[in-house]
DNA sequence: GCTGGACTTGATTGAACATTCAAACAAGAG
DNA sequence: CTCTTGTTTGAATGTTCAATCAAGTCCAGC
């Protein structure tokens, strides 16, 4: 591996601590420890905690096709199974967790309260680039789909159901909820297919 | 209106201000300020902080009925308007909270990162009251849906479409997103009772 | 009107926290 | 070697926080 810089070591083990504790419960000490630097080295590459966030955000925006939609898609053509490849993908990470899992971006969007303008937006840009990726499956779908869909509204919705899925998952401790939810959209899926069957 | 023991001034002040800011950014002494008590009271009514979350969940669960459902419910009778009735009343807070709204079990559930198991046996409660509250509507609903329709997978779909519409229409600050998965979720209905009619 | 138990007061404690900064260090340019 | 610029060190600072407790108040029952 390649030497790491300040800044990398830092960004990867806030994503790491934020995901596993919150951004709250994370202390400017934890991530000391955890990168072995000194807190002026921290500071001088982050001028404050919140600046942390902003690089970590910032990493999980631009990372999202080799972090999580090429692993998912490695071996799937098929537009549809593309959308649920990607659910499987995080199936596999509630799995590995034992039903800790929590979606970074969506844990973060709601434990940030008051949320700086900046935070804010970048949390937006994620699930926007998010929805963008499963647009393009819906896209790619063409007539399997019927003629009036909404390819963005149905889009957020497998977000909507993705988050969903996850909160239960981790509350209840137990991947059945998360399987229903997509159980669900699935279900959905079909029934748009065979209606754009009737219609064709 | 009667007057307040101490125990239900914490457990009402500690229901706003951990929807507004969250458990961990409300301080105890938030809370002493908000109820005008002195911390020695507080303490003597809950020996710690996670006893007042824990005071606070008993009271969302206790409260669903007359704080959540009858409101929502009162002037429908229709099973399946009473679940979009219900979402309705979801719309009307993020209205009015300037799409900060979050649902309080939702955000604390994703909050609290290592609960206590008495902490998430409640939420978990919470939401179990929640769907099933749906579940009867959809048992309500009768032939309407399809036969093989498993009232509790869809009762949290519901769940989960809310949860995921509300934490989207707060992070893009706009209903618009909340309003789209309450519309899928129609969408999906519709299809559903569709499919049973052709197959009556 | 006295006693005992329940509740209240609020200053105090000690830990945890984000942030600062003067001093040290590294290394390339002149 | 020396100056300069960028980086690192880590002890120190001031604040915030959950929790404590000895002393005080209140009132019910006798």
């Amino acid at each position: 591996m390649a030497p790491q810089s300040p800044r990398d070591k830092i960004v990867h083990a806030a994503m790491e601590l934020f995901w596993l504790k919150g951004y709250n419960s994370t202390s400017i000490a934890d991530l000391l420890s955890r990168t072995q630097l000194n807190s002026g080295s921290l500071y001088h590459v982050f001028p404050s905690k919140q600046d942390v966030l902003i690089g970590v955000l910032e990493a999980y925006r631009d990372g999202i096709q080799e972090m999580l939609l090429e692993p998912a898609w490695g071996a799937v053509d098929d537009p549809i199974e593309k959308i649920f490849a990607l659910l499987n993908g995080y199936r596999t990470m509630i799995v590995e967790s034992d039903c800790t899992y929590g979606c970074p971006i969506g844990s973060l969007a709601l434990e940030l309260h008051e949320p700086d303008p900046q935070v804010r937006a970048l949390l937006a840009q994620n699930f926007e680039n998010w929805t963008a990726a499963i647009e393009t499956c819906l896209a790619d779908a063409g007539r399997r789909l019927p003629a009036n869909t909404d390819h963005r509204a149905l889009a957020q919705f497998v977000l909507t159901a993705m988050e969903g899925g996850v909160m239960q998952a981790r509350t209840h401790r137990d991947v059945a909820y998360f399987d229903r939810a997509v159980a669900q959209l699935r279900a959905h899926f079909k029934l748009l297919e065979e209606a754009a069957k009737s219609k064709a």
